[in-house]
DNA sequence: TGGCTATTTGGCTTATTTGCCAAAGATGGA
DNA sequence: TCCATCTTTGGCAAATAAGCCAAATAGCCA
């Protein structure tokens, strides 16, 4: 029971672990309207291709993302929906944040 | 909305920063189920109690946690139950995931 | 006050992550 | 075949994270 436990939130914190940056939320916001090509989520985010190239993969890995060839591209697609939900949930929080903030700056 | 669409995503990658640990995902479960002290978690997690003690810290900074001193202890609490969500969601995947490796080696 | 327990912080080492450039693969068209 | 385009990989440097021990801090009680 105890080791279950452990070996769960090892896979969990390694999904947390690959969604937790800018680019690949950026990416995986991005794939929510659809399928991207390499090449076009470069121009978007704006760093090296070999960067959002290595960002890709990270995401894959974990299954948060799928590939496909076609010709000389690779169209990535969003493979598990439901972390959408989840942003829902930090942006409730993220706002509750900064409402407390302004409230101390307002004393 | 592209600067704020980076703020966003930066917000949001700390929170998923936060939580991406196993002994941090093993907190935020325990504190599911009612306030906790620091040594009762160090107990249960097995690390220095100062390590503990900065994972709280690191929890408490994105306001997944919150804290409160009763006397010489300190009492830890869920502040962020929606968390909870995505676990479920996340185990859909680890299923899944499960699975498709097990019909690779049935083939 | 002095000692006891609970918690946090300083300081350090090791491991991991990130990002870029350059080079290697792949694919389709001339 | 040779070239141009798209994507991935090797290799390196800088930044960040994690863990432990030791020391500091805080509150309680004799």
């Amino acid at each position: 029971m105890e080791k279950k436990m452990r070996v769960r939130n090892e896979a969990r914190s390694r999904i947390l672990k690959a969604l937790a940056h800018p680019t690949r939320l950026f990416i995986v916001d991005e794939l929510s309207r659809g399928e991207r090509c390499v090449r076009d989520l470069t121009g978007m985010v704006g760093a090296d291709v070999s960067t959002v190239s290595r960002h890709l993969n990270v995401l894959k890995m974990e299954g948060i993302v799928g590939d496909e060839k076609r010709g000389t591209q690779v169209f990535y697609r969003l493979r598990m929906p439901c972390v959408l939900n989840f942003f829902t949930c930090m942006e409730s929080v993220i706002e509750e944040r900064a409402r407390e903030h302004l409230e101390l700056l307002d004393r």
